[in-house]
DNA sequence: GATTTTTAGTATGCATACATACTAAGATCG
DNA sequence: CGATCTTAGTATGTATGCATACTAAAAATC
């Protein structure tokens, strides 16, 4: 048996491999066309209007030519507004169509149902479990990925 | 915080980032031109010479579309031949090179040590904790991903 | 053994994912 | 305030990752 099998960077691109799979396939279902990016940006324009593509590639963790891409698909269908912000002329402010609002309060709990089935094979307790050590590792190795994730406040004490 | 944060999906994504840039940043240490997905195809390969590309995709989880492109790369770097079957004329069939092996052979320790430094933050417990529920339901979720693992032996007993 | 079905590989197209380089504009510093 | 530095976004190129469709060949079925 081959050792890659073993290895963590095999299983976590294998269960990455399955997430794609059962978002796409549920949203399939739902006759609706959105990727997980696309979820998490048009999730995070809606949070913090306005935002520019910079800190929004930074909220969700993508680099920001991806970003650009994203942006762009979101825009063409219309869930999203492309505006110019008013204190920086190179920056774009996203904001959140009522057609993109619609369609965020539709899917939003058959996004949530389904982060359930991709962790299929275990039980509560080690979902929990797996969870918690998948938050852990992220937190702790998040500036090792090329785009780390870049939370609202950081650095700031209550 | 978004909610997006503590979704499985999500942390899968981030984790899958994490280690795909531990892996190319401890290549590009090296000074080796290797994705992931090119050291799992030459691992596979070496490991069943004369392979085709269709066992080839099964065997490490890809689709058959991107394999094509994998094996290209690799053949066109001289990791790989890729031959003519003997039995089947519509498949090619894959042999490692002795470049494709040394290549092999000096990576292989850097890479099982690289495995270690993705799961970052974790002590060993929690880390082996991690790798037995990633095995688990990567194991239970198989089919569902739409380029399932197909192991050499599957279905037949001792 | 001819017909049907399945399979191996390729081609094409779309969507990440990221590096590098470039333009324009804001920020900083002497 | 002018030169420098940094930053926002885009453009380009490479490599996945997968769907669909297509060709050729093997396998199965009658």
């Amino acid at each position: 048996m081959n050792e890659i099998y073993s290895m963590a960077g095999h299983l976590v691109r294998r269960l990455n491999q399955i997430s794609m799979a059962v978002f796409s396939e549920r949203m399939g279902e739902l006759g609706v066309e959105l990727t997980p990016v696309q979820y998490a940006a048009l999730s995070s324009i809606r949070e913090t209007p306005g935002i520019d593509q910079a800190t929004l590639a930074g909220a969700i963790a993508y680099d920001k030519a991806t970003i650009g891409g994203v942006v762009d698909r979101l825009a063409g269908k219309g869930l999203i507004l492309r505006g110019m912000s008013a204190r920086d002329r190179r920056a774009r402010a996203l904001t959140i169509t009522p057609e993109g609002e619609a369609l965020f309060q539709r899917v939003t709990p058959h996004i949530r149902t389904l982060q359930n089935d991709i962790l299929s094979g275990l039980d509560d307790a080690e979902k929990t479990q797996l969870l918690n050590l998948l938050r852990k590792t992220t937190d702790a190795g998040n500036t090792r990925s090329r785009a780390p994730l870049r939370r609202h406040n950081e650095g700031e004490s209550a």
